[in-house]
DNA sequence: GAAAAATAGTAGGACATCCGACTATTGGAG
DNA sequence: CTCCAATAGTCGGATGTCCTACTATTTTTC
């Protein structure tokens, strides 16, 4: 309250955080600068992710998928799997199967026992992909996610925490 | 690397990493992991969030928003100042002002001194909606946010430094 | 001062996500 | 064994985000 240099392009979390102090909701201004920040970080990552995948054509959702096709250990899993791994609703994974069969790296068989499922198999091209994708993720954002060593080693044990509260494993 | 108990529920961010580090890619598997975790905390913590905010009918886009007028000096913003602080991109802000003008949330005003631009001013509506919504946020997530007050401080100042380095503030 | 570059908003399109509803199949209750 | 709840997927609809134009105004340049 005594800083005569009033910065014009202050964080917009710590204003906000300022804010919720002034008007009585100092118990909750934590927590909402965490979540705020949750949601600004995710969209920057986002970001960085999708613009290196965007030449592969493939979004950081389809990727996922592949990735997690090309580390089964059948390279085939049913839909409803890959949905609870990647904690995401069954009909965003129709949507994806639906773009990935389209573009020939994954196909869609019916399982051997249940007629209800569908298993879903990377093909020899899928397989490909996700090797040249991973590839260039590695290069370009995972080997230097813009974090320190000791910041991503604390972002990882903080969120897992939060990730397994809230059912994820 | 000892451990003799292969746990079956593990959690699938850990597993990638193990499956990153036996594929040759362990200088990446950090940021991996990194990056993953950010998106799952991001999910749940926006589904938290969203469930909260259903009742009073608008969505989290929304309540930014409106939450960024609230705080506002006189309650009014071009719009172009909301998508720089909110950092997402101008047709998400016309797309939102839209929905919250119809529920008479906000109105559009021509900016006084620059025909190009157009304000956002909340009306009273709005910023009694406002006002109950983080009520609402406050007590059912931010005041706890489903992490210790360490982590919430430590997860804060690492995405900080991440939001710096991406141009944030 | 007039032409060129930059800025503010909007429109249309592509994607991803969730939700509710609907079909088909499986499995348990009586 | 039959009926009904649970499960696997898909479909259509609503939302949000970004991108590529395109229009209307400034602002800058020469």
């Amino acid at each position: 309250m005594s800083d005569p240099t009033p910065r014009l392009a202050a964080d917009p979390i710590a204003e906000a955080h300022r804010q919720w102090v002034e008007h009585g909701w100092g118990d909750a201004a934590d927590g909402m600068a965490a979540i705020t920040s949750l949601m600004r970080a995710h969209q920057i990552a986002l970001s960085r992710v999708e613009s290196v995948l965007r030449p592969f054509d493939v979004t950081f959702a389809r990727y996922e998928v592949l990735m997690l096709l090309y580390l089964s250990r059948r390279r085939s899993l049913p839909m409803r799997t890959i949905g609870s791994r990647l904690q995401v609703h069954q009909t965003s994974v129709t949507n994806a199967v639906d773009r990935l069969e389209e573009a020939g790296l994954v196909v869609r068989r019916p399982h051997p026992t249940d007629r209800r499922a569908t298993l879903v198999e990377l093909t020899r091209a899928g397989a490909a992909l996700a090797e040249r994708a991973t590839a260039a993720l590695n290069a370009q954002v995972f080997a230097d996610p813009g974090l320190s060593p000791s910041s991503v080693t604390s972002l990882v044990s903080v969120l897992r925490r939060m990730r397994r509260d809230a059912g994820d494993f």
